[in-house]
DNA sequence: AGTATCATGTAAGACGTTACATGATTAC
DNA sequence: GTAATCATGTAACGTCTTACATGATACT
């Protein structure tokens, strides 16, 4: 059920389309949320049919936006006020360096390295989108939140392959 | 595919239950990877008809455990070494976080010294875990990384919940 | 004019969750 | 000996991914 708030929280900070949604789902979103087309566009059917967005008359090329309805603000506001957020992760990174110890040093270290450039990349980017935010905006203030919390993670994913890097470094044979 | 896989890594560090994996997926492994008993069970069955796991004969009260095989070592090896991880995750924290402009900024703040409190208590857990790792064993040498990777994380995510409390106080009513 | 990619969609199958069931063991 | 919870499992359902399809717009 929260495919259906991660696009109500999306089109409810300006209006999106299918497509839009599908671009930042590669892109900032791509550790809060993720979710491929064939999911995104039936679902903003639904919560079209339920009434929760309008569709706005087209946008660049034949894009079809949608903007967020009295309705869909108020089950957004309900999700966020009566339960509580799921905790339970998965993050193959990790999960990965746990099973390190069955390949070679050198195997172990090529596979952080990679992870440590990865991230490196990915955090270039989260800074750079930070630098565009309007923060007059009230929903660019909430996204600051976001963001931020991308950034900081991020830079400790960073830390951590760093040091995991030296560390293998030290494993016996 | 890669439940498997989470298996298998658990499994390759020392024989393991059902049971026993879905504490730790309750526990420590939260953040890395997670599953329910009703999805653990029947793929541990079909791992030992793959030939991947072996039967151990019953440990404490009914368990089950499973021992890796060699067939199963290498299939390990060969996910580490022949593909690279996914770095898509869903973190529900983040996701409200985007969504807070839509309530009063003192629900926000209510949202978010919850997960401050989540998240010091866990990495609380964490570091205590840490500790009781033995590091002349190869296994335990690579949870360390797992381990330090989730501390680094949670440290983050504490101070950026600490940090939006704050921000939140300097939002305009 | 022809190729690339944009934007949306359908259908089948894999993966994951919820609800429920069952015998076995420990705790009182 | 009754209750709690341990340990495993099955079946139905919901969510997500993969493979494929289609017309529309921009690029050369």
């Amino acid at each position: 059920m929260s495919l259906r708030m991660a696009l109500l929280t999306m089109i409810a900070a300006a209006p999106r389309s299918g497509y839009d949604i599908g671009q930042e789902f590669d892109g900032v979103l791509k550790f809060v949320w993720h979710a491929k087309p064939t999911q995104v566009y039936p679902e903003l059917k639904r919560m079209h049919a339920d009434g929760l967005l309008r569709e706005l008359d087209s946008g660049p090329r034949g894009r079809t936006p949608y903007e967020i309805t009295e309705k869909g603000l108020g089950e957004l506001r309900e999700w966020l006020l009566t339960s509580s957020a799921d905790h339970s992760q998965r993050n193959e990174t990790v999960l990965r360096s746990f099973a390190l110890w069955v390949v070679s040093p050198g195997e172990a270290r090529g596979f952080l390295r990679e992870e440590l450039e990865y991230h490196r990349a990915r955090l270039k980017g989260m800074r750079a989108m930070k630098g565009r935010l309007d923060l007059s905006r009230p929903a660019d203030r909430a996204a600051l939140l976001g963001l931020q919390a991308g950034i900081l993670r991020l830079e400790a994913v960073v830390t951590w392959a760093e040091w995991a890097i030296e560390t293998v470094e030290a494993w016996p044979r």
